[in-house]
DNA sequence: TGCAGTTACCTGGCCGAACAAGTAACTTGC
DNA sequence: GCAAGTTACTTGTTCGGCCAGGTAACTGCA
């Protein structure tokens, strides 16, 4: 190996491209959520994982789970998802078993999902990833350093979603 | 339209299934992370396809145009990325006539990856994009608040990268 | 020298996400 | 009652991300 002190790596950083070396601090706020943020969805993704779902599919059987059968546009507007995504996620969820699809009684248009009774099996699985993740994203954190970040986080997504909605 | 007040919709909210309204605010950090997260992407993705990259190439131009010509391997351990990906996005930069690919010359194995003179001129459009991020970011924040925001993300990070070496 | 083990890259497959476009069904206004 | 507009869902395509597998080239060690 002879990389390591070649032109220029393994140097300060630029603004954001992405060193992800550990110990060194982000500069910036965005640039510290989207670390953060990284980690967080790799760990989701192994822990969804191994519970038997890819991830984006948990947002979907919690809503089924949580308020029962519903058709995929009630979904689109509660997770904010695309109707492409919701459509062929579903087809997936039918074809491994966890939702069965059928045609709405009222609009000849609309599809009823509903959770099966095998996806009953996953929930309880699925439902403890997310106290374990708070856990790990908040460990060796005191009670007020929790409410600040929660507080500071929530600040910066209605930042964020006033830009999304005046279009970036 | 007669689907607001029906089962158990638009109520409280599970742990995590992601209710998006703005004005509910998240119960764990997990959660709040996991929203404005969401948004960050958005936005990022929204900035660089207007600059004319998909997002996830940015950080390897920005690593190409801040390092200079490097290979493959490289970029992949800086950044934390997957072989595959990284042969596919290279791919498709080099489609797009922002990068050029040569033989290595010490290492019948490996390529070098070049930036193009072409790509330069996305350079200061593209560098321009983490400035407005996080403006967007912390609209209205105190200069504390900044520097809160920073070290509670960054302690978020180490806790969940201890976890990810711990194997979840 | 020669073989095991590692490294560098590529392919194929599957997934979510986004954009575009299309079809069928419902709703509104005239 | 009918055309115009909207809504619900689907399909095609392209992308990043991940996993599994494969090939060629390098390295180390006996």
């Amino acid at each position: 190996m002879h990389d390591d002190h070649q032109s220029g790596s393994e140097y300060p950083v630029p603004d954001y491209g992405c060193r992800l070396d550990p110990t060194v601090e982000p500069s910036t706020v965005s640039e510290a959520l989207f670390r953060a943020a990284r980690l967080h969805h790799v760990l989701i993704g192994k822990l969804l994982r191994a519970a038997g779902l890819h991830p984006g599919q948990e947002a979907i059987m919690m809503r089924l789970w949580a308020d029962g059968p519903q058709q995929p546009a009630a979904l689109i507007r509660l997770l904010g998802s695309d109707a492409a995504t919701m459509t062929r996620s579903v087809q997936r969820l039918e074809r491994a078993g966890f939702v069965r699809r059928k045609p709405s009684p009222t609009d000849r248009r609309a599809i009823i999902i509903e959770p099966t009774q095998a996806s009953q099996a996953l929930r309880a699985q699925v439902e403890a990833i997310w106290p374990r993740l708070e856990e790990l994203c908040t460990s060796g954190f005191a009670d007020d350093e929790r409410t600040q970040a929660r507080a500071l986080l929530a600040k910066i997504e209605q930042g964020l979603a006033r830009a999304a909605e005046e279009e970036a």
